[in-house]
DNA sequence: GGTTAGCACTCAACTTTTTGAAGTGCTATG
DNA sequence: CATAGCACTTCAAAAAGTTGAGTGCTAACC
C-alpha cells in the first residue's frame, strides 16, 4: 500500500467527518474526493489505518471515525505555512472594526474578540488568567458606600480586581475612619507581597492591630483575612459556550453537554492542557482531554505575558480555521496591543492606525508551527 | 358544582403536575388525593375549569393542564401564612452555615445564596442591580499596571466596580503623570455625577485638557468617553441556569433551552417582570413571561434598595418551595445583612450571633402576601 | 506485489403496524 | 347534584418490517 495514498486517505476522512459529523465510508470518500483507485483499496487502507491505531469503528459495519491519534497525526501533519493565509476575509474585515472600535480598553477589545472566536468557530472560547494567589498585591482600599456598608477593593499586579463588600455597626470602636486607618496600614505593609502569602503576613500584623483597635482590630482583620481566602481563583472568561449545544456531539446527550459545561465553569481544571508561557508568541498548542469530566479538544495560545485564550470544543472541530483564527487573532492583538514597537502611535495605538492591515498576501506571518502535547489518557 | 370542590380539584391538580410534569386526569386524581367523590364528578368539575380558562388540554382525550390563569389563581391563593413555616429544615442549617462562614462579604454570602436557592429550587437565580448607568460615579482611578498599561477604575455608588486597561505609549506627551494629572482633574469634576450625565459632563471639559494637555488631552479625553459607553449595562449575576436543562420543559426541546439561556444573558430584558423597588420589604412578586423568547415564571423579590433577587424558571415550578425559599433567604439576608437593628453586633454582624435562628416555629414571620403582576401576554 | 470487482453479511435508522393505557364526553339512573 | 357505565379518542411504546450504507473477504487481474 503506498504510504503516500494512506496519509491522504486519513486526512480526508478526518476533513470529512470534522465536516459531516458522520462515520466516513469508503464509498463516499471515493466520490466526493477524486481518489484514482477503487473503493476496495480505500477499504483496505482504512483496515490498515485502523489496525494502526488511526481510525475507530462504531459498530463492526459502519464508516470509520478518527480517534484521538488520528486527530494527532492529522494535525502534525497539517500545512501550517498554508493556515495563517487562509483566515476567512469577513472575519478579518470584522475584527479590524473591533480593533478601531470606539472602546479600545484591553476588556472590551479582548472581549468582542472572543464572542467574534466563538462565533466564527461555533465553539467556546477562553480567556484564562494566572492564578489570583500567585499575583502581587498593588492595591488595597476602603471605599465607604453607604451609612452601614463600605468595600474593600483588592487589585493585583495583573490589573485583577476584586471587592468585597462588609456592613459595618458602629460598635466595639469599629466606625469607619477606625476602618479606614487600618486599611491604610494594612496597605502600607502589604501592597507589593504575594496574594497567597498576605495571609501569614497578614497575621503577624494581628498584635499591632489589637494594640491599637482592642478586640476591633482583631476582628477586622479576620474579616480582610477571611475575604482573602475567597479571594478568586477564577481569572477566566468563557464565551459562547451555549454554541457546543448545537453541535451534534452534545446535543443528543444532555449528559455531555452537562459535563461540558461544568467543565468550562472551572476551567483551572483544564488549566495543565493549556499552553505553557515558556514558549510565548511561538506555539499553538493542541491538547485533548480524556476523562470521566469529558472529551474536549483544547486549542490554546499564550496571549500576554500572563494570560492564555483557548478555544474549546469536541475533538472533532475545523482545525484549520480554529488555528488559523486564533493564531491570526492573537497575532494582530499582541501587535497592536501587547507588544509596542516604536513605530507606533499614541496612549491607544490602533486609533492611529485607521486602517489596519489585513493579511492576505505572507509577508510576515509569525512563526507558527503546531505543538504536540498528549492529553493525560 | 360545589364551588368549594372545584377549587380543591384546581389546587390538586396544579400541584400534581408540578410535580409530574405530565397531563392530569380525573382517575389519578381521585386516586392520589382522598376526594370523596366519583372520577365522573372530577370530570364534570375539570370540563367546568376548562371553560373558565383555568386549564387546558393538550389534545381532546389527554388530561389537564393548568394554564397561566389556572397558575395565577392557584398563587392567588395559596396560603401564605404556612409557607414560612415550610422552609426544608436541611436547608435552613445550610443557610445558616452560610451565614456562619468565613468570609461574610456580602459578596461572597449573596453568592452562596444564590447558589443554594438555585440547587433547591433546581432553577436559576438572578441577581439584578440597577443600571450602572443610572447611578453615580463616587470614585475614578488610574493605576499604572506595567510600563505600558494603565488601568481606569470606575466605581458607582453601589459599588460596582468597572476597569478598563488601556495601553499607552509615550508620545504626544501622553505619559502616564500627565494621565495622572487629567483623571485627577475629571475625578475633581465628575464624582458625585449620574454616569448617564457623565459623557455630557465630560465633553464640556474638553476645551480645559486641550489646553492644558494640547492634543493629546483630546484623546485621553475621548479614550474616557468611549470607555464609558461601553460601561456595563449588565449588573447581573445568574446562577444555576444549567438546571433549567434538567427540566422537562427544556431537556425536550433544545431550541427553548437556548432561548431560555439567551434570556438569562441578559436578564435586563426580564427587567419589566421583576420586584419593582417601591414595595420594599413587602411581597414576592410573581410574573409570567410571554413572548418569543420562551414562556418563564419569574418569582422575585427586592433584597435591598437597589439589588433584587429572582427565580427564573418554567412556569411549572413548585411555588410553594420557591417562593417559601426566596421569602426565607431574603428574609435572613435583610435582617443579617442590610438592616442593622441596634440588637446587633459589630464589624460583620452574623460573625457575633454564632448560632443564627432557625425558625421552625413561627413567632415573628416577615408580612407575606404574593402579589399579582400579570405578564405581557 | 498492489488493485479491483463482486458478493454475502451486518447493523443502525427509518417506517409502519399493533397494542394498550389513560383519558374524555355523554347518558341514564339514584 | 353525583355517579356508574360505555363508546370513543389519542398518544406512546413496542414490535415488525424495510432500507441503505457500510464492511470483509475472495478470486481475478495487471
Amino acid at each position: 500500500m503506498k504510504l503516500e495514498r494512506k496519509d491522504e486517505i486519513l486526512k480526508y476522512i478526518v476533513e470529512e467527518f470534522i465536516e459531516t459529523a458522520q462515520p466516513v465510508g469508503s464509498k463516499t470518500l471515493l466520490e466526493k474526493y477524486k481518489l484514482n483507485c477503487s473503493s476496495a483499496t480505500i477499504r483496505n487502507a482504512m483496515a490498515e489505518l485502523e489496525k494502526e491505531g488511526m481510525l475507530e469503528k462504531t459498530h463492526v459495519s459502519s464508516g470509520r471515525v478518527p480517534s484521538a491519534q488520528g486527530y494527532q497525526y492529522y494535525l502534525d501533519h497539517l500545512d501550517n505555512s498554508a493556515l495563517m493565509n487562509s483566515v476567512d476575509m469577513e472575519f478579518q474585515r470584522e475584527f479590524q472594526e473591533v480593533l478601531n472600535s470606539r472602546s479600545k480598553s484591553v476588556e472590551d477589545v479582548l472581549s468582542r474578540s472572543c464572542q467574534m472566536l466563538s462565533e466564527m468557530t461555533n465553539m467556546a472560547t477562553v480567556v484564562l488568567g494566572p492564578k489570583a494567589t500567585e499575583e502581587l498585591l498593588v492595591s488595597l482600599q476602603l471605599l465607604r458606600l453607604t451609612e452601614k456598608t463600605a468595600m474593600f477593593i483588592f487589585i493585583t499586579d495583573s490589573g485583577y480586581v476584586e471587592k468585597k463588600t462588609f456592613v459595618i455597626n458602629n460598635k466595639d470602636g469599629v466606625t469607619f475612619s477606625a476602618l479606614s486607618t487600618a486599611i491604610a496600614m494594612l496597605s502600607e505593609r502589604l501592597v507589593g507581597t504575594k496574594i497567597s502569602e498576605l495571609e501569614g503576613k497578614a497575621k503577624a500584623l494581628e498584635p499591632i492591630f489589637i494594640q491599637t483597635f482592642g478586640r476591633g482590630g482583631d476582628v477586622v482583620l479576620q474579616a480582610f483575612l477571611d475575604a482573602l481566602i475567597s479571594f478568586a481563583k477564577k481569572r477566566f472568561q468563557v464565551y459562547g459556550q451555549k454554541n457546543l449545544l448545537s453541535l451534534p456531539e452534545f446535543s443528543s446527550d444532555k449528559e455531555s453537554f452537562l459535563s461540558a459545561f461544568d467543565a468550562l465553569q472551572d476551567p483551572h481544571n483544564l488549566e495543565k492542557n493549556f499552553a505553557q508561557h515558556d514558549d510565548i508568541g511561538s506555539n499553538v498548542n493542541v491538547a485533548f482531554t480524556n476523562d470521566k469530566k469529558g472529551d474536549f479538544a483544547i486549542v490554546s495560545k499564550p496571549l500576554n505575558s500572563k494570560d492564555s485564550i483557548a478555544i474549546v470544543g469536541p475533538k472533532r472541530m475545523d482545525y484549520k480555521r480554529v488555528l488559523s483564527a486564533l493564531e491570526y487573532v492573537v497575532y494582530m492583538l499582541d501587535k497592536y496591543y501587547f507588544s509596542t514597537p516604536a513605530s507606533s502611535s499614541s496612549l491607544i495605538p490602533v486609533s492611529e492606525v485607521s486602517n489596519v492591515e489585513i493579511m492576505k498576501e505572507n509577508k510576515k506571518k509569525p512563526a507558527k508551527k503546531v505543538a504536540k502535547k498528549g492529553g493525560k489518557k
